[in-house]
DNA sequence: ATGTCGCCTCGCAGGCGA
């Protein structure tokens, strides 16, 4: 079973990108972020064309997650974090497929620091451990998948020094996500390849794509129940480079 | 500071978020 994640930076502009993508690739579980698009704009009809059922939150300009499923239809179980009612944004579901639980996460970036976008990125990072937390103790098979708008390690990062005061590498940041871990999740990507350079974003300025001056930001955390299915995991770079794509690669896992 | 995208609007150019 191949699951996959990519933040897709505009449901609709990119979806011819998305179904070549789908058709080349064949995913059977697909997480989006950064929809980008109202509810009802949504390409339903046509990802459902392409062989996926699909489930989603959208919102106006910004945000918006979805869950694609080949086989089985993804059931939604939460359209948001616990821990605040007045929080609107678009940027967590969570599903259930067959006997695995699906979080598809779009993590605030956060940026510029310091400042309410970042004080906002932190109290969702609280709630996400919060239930995060409730999620692992559940002894359930979960996955938390996603744009994380976090770079774990100085591997994850082109030019570290760069990022030193960036919000997406922040060491209160990196600090949370190390907590999350913490929990008793595993970073699928970096278990199968702990020494490798992996990148999943490249910027649009300066070709970043071309000089590799990549971030990881989009992870697999795995719960120990589901750790032992783990086969595969990678990145579909060469995606990154396609005509009119989207600033993230496709991430995808592979369990079985 | 800048670069480049995608989406939106008291709209056909400029602001916002990333």
């Amino acid at each position: 079973m191949k699951i996959a994640t990519y933040n897709v930076n505009g449901v609709n502009g990119r979806l011819p990108v998305l179904l070549k993508w789908l058709k080349e690739e064949k995913p059977d579980v697909v997480c989006l972020q950064e929809l980008k698009a109202p509810q009802d704009k949504f390409p339903e009809a046509e990802i459902l064309e392409a062989g996926y059922k699909s489930v989603w939150l959208g919102q106006k300009s910004w945000n918006g997650v979805a869950v694609l499923s080949k086989k089985s239809e993804p059931i939604i179980s939460r359209k948001s974090l616990p821990g605040d009612d007045s929080d609107e944004a678009s940027r967590y579901l969570e599903v259930k497929i067959d006997d695995l639980i699906i979080c598809c996460i779009y993590l605030p970036n956060g940026n510029p620091v310091p400042g309410p976008k970042f004080d906002y990125k932190m109290q969702w990072f609280e709630r996400l451990q919060a239930h995060a937390e409730m999620l692992i103790t559940s002894r359930k098979k979960v996955l938390l998948i996603g744009d994380f708008n976090v770079m774990p390690t100085e591997k994850d990062v082109y030019k570290p020094e760069k990022f030193a005061k960036d919000a997406l590498f922040l060491p209160e940041v990196r600090d949370a996500f190390h907590d999350l871990i913490g929990q008793g999740w595993t970073d699928a990507l970096r278990h199968l390849h702990p020494d490798e350079t992996i990148y999943t974003f490249w910027d649009y300025f300066r070709n970043a794509y071309q000089r590799n001056a990549g971030l990881r930001i989009d992870h697999f955390l795995l719960s120990p129940e589901v750790l032992p299915q783990l086969k595969k995991a990678g990145v579909d770079k060469e995606v990154r480079g396609w005509e009119k794509s989207s600033d993230h690669a496709p991430v995808w896992i592979e369990l079985e």
